[in-house]
DNA sequence: CGCCAGGACGCCC
DNA sequence: GGGCGTCATGGC
């Protein structure tokens, strides 16, 4: 990843990227394309910082409006942008399927999101479809000034005076989990370095988080790339593609390939 | 109208 | 331990 710093803006170039791929792929739900005749332009929050990013049409990445210092102490880090996907991306291709999946959307990156904001988006992606999950979402920042809540904050809160959500019976799960980490029972950060298995006991320990969701937590929030959240769409990559089991040598990077397979199953293999 | 959505819970056996 | 009905809401 190289950058140069214009005017106000910060001009960076970087393969394996695409905003769309990245932005749009279910593991982030704050992103809103602002497209101009021109630009893809993204215009999104990582928990409390906005940003405003295009991609132009020389290839490059305009990251609008920022300084060089919250450029390389806040977006690097959350793009990922210091970790090599060209080499991840080799080691899935030896995979057939993952070959594909690669071929199809080469410019997914693994954000590295806020865990908080991860657990609460997670509850409520539950039994839920994308679209509803962003406006649930939106209708929350919105009633902070566009701001994610924190805990604290949010922990003020009940089942009953959430329902401006409309959540449905997810409320209660937010009501609990803003609790529990309003008040340290829960340390998300503790949490985030505990081994795997231990690290699952933990979050499970909050009402409405079950595999799945904990697991999103752990990739999403926490940077646990051996994390493997399995919803009705991997669910089906793994029986049609994989009925002996997802191979061995990717643990480690498992989640990051379920993020290529993820989009590949929701986009790409019907226009095959 | 029914079916589904980046599921979890409670209860049953 | 696995199986199944239920849980709100909204788009199709």
């Amino acid at each position: 990843m190289d950058y140069t710093v214009k005017g106000g803006d910060i001009l960076v170039s970087t393969p394996d990227f695409d905003l769309d791929e990245t932005l749009d792929c279910g593991q982030a739900f704050r992103w809103k394309k602002i497209d101009s005749d021109y630009l893809c332009t993204y215009q999104g929050s990582f928990y409390n910082d906005e940003l405003t990013v295009s991609k132009s049409g020389e290839g490059e990445f305009i990251f609008h409006n920022i300084s060089e210092e919250d450029f390389l102490s806040k977006w690097v880090d959350y793009f990922d942008f210091n970790t090599d996907y060209s080499e991840l991306k080799r080691m899935f291709s030896e995979d057939a399927t993952l070959s594909e999946a690669c071929k199809f959307a080469g410019g997914i990156r693994l954000l590295r999101q806020n865990s908080w904001e991860c657990l609460i988006s997670f509850i409520i992606s539950q039994n839920n479809n994308i679209p509803r999950i962003k406006g649930i979402i939106d209708r929350l920042c919105d009633n902070y000034g566009g701001m994610f809540p924190d805990a604290e904050q949010l922990s003020q809160e009940n089942a009953d005076s959430l329902a401006y959500l409309r959540s449905g019976f997810r409320a209660k799960y937010l009501e609990d989990a803003a609790k529990r980490v309003g008040n340290g029972i829960t340390d998300l950060s503790a949490i985030s370095t505990l081994p795997i298995e231990e690290a699952r006991r933990e979050l499970k320990l909050i009402k409405g988080v079950g595999p799945k969701v904990a697991e999103c937590i752990l990739l999403f929030g926490m940077h646990r790339t051996e994390a493997f959240p399995i919803d009705v769409w991997i669910k089906r990559v793994l029986g049609e593609y994989y009925p002996n089991g997802f191979p061995e040598y990717l643990s480690e990077n498992a989640g990051i390939a379920q993020q290529y397979l993820f989009h590949y199953i929701r986009h790409g293999v019907e226009k095959k």
